[in-house]
DNA sequence: CTGAAAGCGCTTACAG
DNA sequence: CTGAAAGCGCTTACAG
């Protein structure tokens, strides 16, 4: 926009551009003096390098691109964040893309960043994601790609998540220890391994307690907060209906509070209620709503790291990082006796 | 990243890169059977062309810059979604920047922005804006720039936001229905517009029904939520107590249920409340929380609708657009009698 | 309908 | 320490 470039500016300074561009950039060729001038003339123009010119002849993008399902969700908002921090620090900019949860959008977004528009990609997959070709094109041409959150399951993939499986026994194990004997896990549909673990540590937790599985208890629910509505009344009507309900996303547990308040069923007298959750207003709830809270500022935080440290080429050789962070069970109202 | 580019693509095809650059951009110039096979091979050997090249000589990003306080925040959050919408439909690339209330990291961000990596700014000021030389440079450059939510008084600005005025008047209004007399306002730092108009109709409220206008009930909170939690409870405590609080923004209603909380207040009881925000689970809190609620999500798309009217100079002359959205009044529990 | 050439605004290896 | 020149990968006015 501004319309000073290194051209006049080095008419000004009656020096040649590629003086002028190493003065900016403290090159060591250039005196301190000439710098001096440079610098203060830089600021009385308020002179802004182009960064697309920049970009083109350095090949580097000084920016990331953040993939994720969808931004009104606290989880995904406070990772940003914590994205956003370490980003902004290292004089990143973050591009992000929102797919909801659509993986035709996931994809053709992926496919549109192999043009070189940012250095590194930090994603979270939609849910219905499957065997994504673009993004493992992305990676084997060296790509730098860090998953957080929702991980796939391949062991080339560096991650950084939190321990799915263990909040998921937890949390079943918190249930269990108040009486449920019949525990419903809210699902979402696709198979990340996201979910998959934290499923795998509710099953572990109802063997490890002798409780049997019962697979009418594991429900599948959609993108769509009035159908999930339906689907958690209607399980929460049947023959032997729940006693306790584990979800596994936060949108799924505020359902599971609407559709208690419809059929008139008492939280916690008649379900139990617990969820992985970022909700700031937990406490608040009525009842307050117990929760698996995974530390989504600080898992942003060390995802962008991650990126940052291979995108500078930090990395010990091929070794793929896989972090994670543990979760904090947090017991309130929604799962006491 | 994708190392194919005109060049390549053009050796493969056996034609210049002009003829490839036209085929792929869609040119009349170029016969129909070309474009078929330039098209054919661009996506055998997945050509993805470089931003930055097409962007220098083009004199345009294809990107917007979105700016904003915080993301933390239902509001922000929703109005993203909102803002996405509309650019990823027109194949825009979305840069978000926090600003974390912090007027120097506006204006540096501003500033960068300058160099051009974007074709316009959405904006939602930072609390302690005062006069940013940074963004009247920048408009009066002619840089396409839209306020939202948070917008400057000046009549030069296109904005969009809520009509703060009628959602404060109509918030006390109710309170004042429902008996309160001593109805607290708790306004955050600075003097953006949108919480002086806010305030205002609040103001206005009060001589409507010929309640005195006290000071004392105009309280100034902080960006840190103990601290505001402590200077509510102060408040809630103080001879003449308010019976009726008015807040601002989300979180200082938050702030306010702990407060509450902590000093054995009943809300409605002791205390009413209502506030403006956007939280998915108002109705959910105990008490539920009144709300006036902006439609963040349509304030996002309309100030996105408008920002790239600016730049794709779909604009009459001069005239500078307005935009008022109405915002919602929930009455629940915190405001009854 | 196709192609040669200039140029967007930088950076950097090289010469002096 | 300074500067001339090439080139990053595109687009587009122009010539044929």
């Amino acid at each position: 926009m501004s319309s000073i470039n290194l051209k006049r500016l080095s008419q000004e300074l009656g020096l040649s551009i590629s003086s002028v561009s190493k003065a900016l950039r403290d090159s060591y060729e250039i005196s301190a003096e000439t710098k001096k001038r440079v610098l203060e003339m830089a600021e009385k123009l308020n002179y802004q390098p182009n960064p697309f010119a920049s970009s083109l002849r350095r090949k580097k993008s000084q920016s990331i691109a953040v993939v994720i399902p969808e931004i009104a969700n606290n989880y995904f908002a406070l990772a940003i964040n914590g994205i956003q921090t370490v980003a902004q620090q290292k004089g990143y900019h973050v591009l992000t893309y929102l797919t909801h949860e659509n993986s035709k959008d996931q994809d053709s977004t992926i496919k549109h960043l192999q043009g070189g528009r940012v250095d590194g990609v930090l994603i979270s997959l939609c849910s219905d994601t499957a065997n994504s070709q673009q993004l493992t094109d992305l990676q084997s041409a060296g790509f730098p790609v860090v998953f957080f959150d929702r991980i796939p399951d391949s062991p080339g993939c560096p991650t950084v998540s939190t321990d799915d499986f263990d909040g998921g026994f937890k949390a079943t194990e918190q249930l269990i220890k108040t009486g449920c004997k019949k525990i419903a896990y809210l699902r979402v549909a696709g198979y990340l391994s996201t979910t998959e673990n934290r499923m795998r540590g509710y099953l572990a937790a109802l063997d490890r307690y002798n409780i049997p599985q019962n697979p009418k208890l594991i429900i599948e629910c959609s993108n769509d907060d009035e159908q999930n509505q339906e689907i958690i009344k209607k399980a929460l009507k049947m023959r032997g209906r729940p006693d306790g309900i584990l979800s596994s996303v936060e949108k799924l547990a505020i359902s599971t509070y609407y559709a208690c308040g419809e059929i008139n069923l008492k939280i916690p007298r008649d379900v139990k209620v617990i969820s992985f959750s970022c909700l700031r207003t937990a406490s608040l709830l009525s009842p307050s709503l117990s929760t698996i809270t995974p530390p989504a500022f600080e898992i942003g935080k060390e995802a962008a790291s991650l990126l940052f440290r291979m995108i500078e080429k930090k990395m010990f050789g091929n070794r793929v990082e896989k972090t994670v962070i543990k979760s904090v069970l947090i017991e309130r109202n929604s799962s006491r006796k």
